[in-house]
DNA sequence: ATGTCTTTGTGAACGCGTGCACAAAGATGG
DNA sequence: CCATCTTTGTGCACGCGTTCACAAAGACAT
């Protein structure tokens, strides 16, 4: 969830703490909800609970961004809409480019959330020369020659990365080199990125990895003996140290589970 | 990145803190990747850097699991991939149902790193009846209809929900009721769910606003001014809440409510 | 106006997470 | 066996984020 490369250098941006900033788009969400039916004003505790929040919480919150509420009413919905649109930037258009046009990239592509939101996919890019002209949601693939002028053309700051892990780095910089500034990150890879580019990540699988682990612990407390084989790897040895030989085995190179994936970001 | 439901009751599970918890699979892939290299052992310091994060953050991750180093060498490779993989529950398998297989869903079943992770993908389910039948990532998807027998007969505990914002509840609200007690949802909404089910959630759409944020931010530092028209809402009004008598009426609130509410409340 | 009721905005306390800095532990070499 | 060097494991301090609890502010009724 956070700024997986650089550690949190100007995390502080303007007296908005960095975790406030991370639920504005939650509370945006929960608002355009209520606006769209036509709903002139929520308290802190119903917007609260729309959100999943605690409404103590919502209210700090929106105190860094000002006094927008009546007390004894609440917020004006519509008002609040566009304080947390212009707080986010997304009352300005931004062009964004999808590098890797996999499985992924083109769900990417299709995601409804981003126009609605202010974002425009101004480019879907894929190394593959193959899909060059395919089109994915309306929007002709490129080929990775193109990225230079696509970036600098439409002024794209914001790249979106769904290739295999192998290439991830390298497309990254890229990007960066072009003048992308900021960087959503698919692949599961740790992406070095130079000072003043923020990156996040999304990986799909530590999500279900920890999700497994909280699973266990449920399934530990009830039963505290194990009940299920255990198929992988078996207790292997704590390395007691001594003669140290290298030596055995080297054919699992880059065999079973490798990180690079056939099919999509793995 | 957090439980958006539930509130953190039982955060801290058996003394490893939820942080830790959530940096385990980037060590654990980390090693995977020496370990594919046949490296023996990594210090803290070189570990650290694969991982992005800082050497001290780790080791008192690491100290938490228990004392698996060495001092003087660091850290044996194959067995602290089998202590991580063990504490995630990574050692046993893990049944994955996925709902909904739109683009997202396609592209998360089609995804290597759930197999490679202990992971595997019971069923692919999807409410439309076109769909069934019909093969994804080597998978027959199955109709709703079949999704209690499936995860009876499969033991699945988590599951994945991958449909549009609308469905998402429903869907939760069966898959909890058939004993799914873990879901990882892409869906944009917050789900409730009971006690004891945990739920992360994944939204696109919230990372790019998080980043335009920051984008806007660095922006604004260069040029203080303005250069982007708005294109979006206009200042709209903070609420007048009239704190003189207004001579007549003002009806000048929304406009008529005629609205069409037709989209799910949720 | 005045009183009551609702809801915001925030001061303060608390707990978690992070990072520093160092002592302890073990390897390694003589 | 002793000296030295490397690297872990952790005590401690600090800062961020969360939550409580309440005074202030305004709406609303009389």
């Amino acid at each position: 969830m956070a700024t997986g490369r650089t550690h949190r250098p100007a995390t502080r941006s303007r007296g908005i703490p960095e975790a406030t900033v991370a639920r504005l788009p939650l509370y945006l969400r929960a608002l355009t909800a209520l606006s769209e039916r036509s709903v002139p004003t929520v308290s802190s505790e119903e917007l609260a609970a729309a959100a999943g929040v605690n409404s103590a919480k919502l209210r700090k919150d929106f105190s860094y961004l000002g006094s927008y509420g009546t007390r004894g009413v609440g917020y004006d919905v519509e008002y609040l809409v566009y304080q947390i649109s212009r707080e986010l930037g997304l009352t300005q258009d931004w062009p964004v480019v999808i590098v890797g046009i996999g499985n992924l990239g083109a769900a990417l592509a299709n995601y409804g959330g981003f126009a609605s939101r202010g974002f425009r996919v101004a480019a879907l890019i894929d190394a593959d020369p193959a899909m060059a002209g395919k089109p994915v949601a309306g929007i002709a693939v490129q080929h990775t020659d193109e990225l230079e002028k696509i970036i600098h053309d439409n002024g794209v700051s914001i790249g979106v990365i769904a290739t295999p892990a192998g290439a991830a780095q390298q497309v990254c910089d890229r990007l960066v080199s072009y003048g992308v500034t900021s960087i959503l990150n698919f692949a599961p890879t740790v992406l070095s990125v130079p000072e003043g580019v923020d990156v996040r990540k999304v990986d799909l699988s530590i999500e279900l990895q920890i999700l497994a682990f909280h699973e266990q612990r449920k399934a530990g407390e009830e039963a505290s003996s194990q009940d299920a084989a255990q198929p992988v790897a078996p207790p292997v040895r704590p390395a007691p140290a001594a003669g140290t030989e290298d030596g055995h085995d080297d054919s699992d190179r880059k065999g079973p589970d490798g990180d690079v994936p056939a099919v999509m970001p793995a």
